[in-house]
DNA sequence: GATCGACCTTACCCTGAGGTCAAGGTTGTG
DNA sequence: CACAACCTTGACCTCAGGGTAAGGTCGATC
């Protein structure tokens, strides 16, 4: 708890620049998510600069892993929570990566779906301009199938 | 140029609610269009209600069709503009279509390579545990190939 | 003419995950 | 001392609206 200088402490603790680095994220990054909850309140120096230790870049290291799978923020907090509070976080890991699956394949369907749109509408442009369709702005676009995605 | 009452003109000319409700919109979605002048702006009665005519609302579901299509405000304001000034917007259209189904295609891939990984993690989670792995928080996630997407 | 519900107006804050910039303090080195 | 490279907080930006607040207006009914 006792606030300390850099010096006396750069053997084993890290400033937001260096932890960052070392788990490949940005400063403001690591700052946001102290900010959020992700990671517990950084140690400071005296003169205000976050102190972090080993074990925060660790979880800093896991944090990025879980954001390359596209968790949120709010999805890895929970996690979080659950493994600090002596839970096996597991179960919940595995009921996220099927939810979030799903979401993806939801997501690639939605997506095929608008490339055959774009498609569609890219192939009109070769015959449009002579059919008697009259256009307010682009027969391309106008006269393209509706098939609203939801992102 | 002249303000009017609602009543002189409610044959021809249609309140936010009504241009929205025929294109399909939301009164709030058709001000925000008015406001990054994808539509001109509208008329006001004297006590400051919009009227739109029938063809902002043939913009209005040209707007509505294009968005479908995934293009951004901007994109669609080039397009309106570009017809405005007189030219034939098709040309800027195919290549917008083209720009974007190369960017469906991008995020389609990406995707596929997040599916792969989450479903990698996911059978993973039933072998875990057992390994000699010492896990920060999960090993599901930490061990997961590390694939980064670009959103 | 009062009242009511449905409509309209502007303006502000919210989303996700940070990026960018400003203004200023700290550290370590030449 | 000076300087660069770090750190701090804070505010504003993204994108396309959604939600809410506070208040004015319309048409119909009493």
């Amino acid at each position: 708890m006792t606030p300390r200088s850099l010096g006396e402490t750069s053997a084993r603790l890290l400033t937001v620049g260096r932890a960052a680095a070392l788990s490949g994220l940005s400063p403001k990054a690591v700052r946001l998510y102290e900010r959020k909850g992700l990671l517990p309140e950084a140690e400071r120096t005296e003169s205000g600069y976050r102190l972090f230790t080993a074990d925060d870049v660790a979880v800093l290291h896991f944090i990025r892993q879980a954001r390359t799978l596209d968790l949120t923020l709010e999805e890895i907090k929970d996690v979080l929570d659950l493994q600090r509070g002596g839970e096996q976080p597991c179960a919940r890991v595995t009921g996220l990566l099927d939810a979030h699956i799903a979401g993806i394949d939801r997501k690639l369907a939605d997506l095929r779906r608008l490339r055959r749109s774009l498609l569609a509408a890219r192939r009109a442009a070769g015959t449009a301009r002579r059919g008697g369709h009259d256009a307010v702005v682009c027969q391309i676009i106008e006269h393209a199938p509706a098939e609203p995605v939801r992102a």
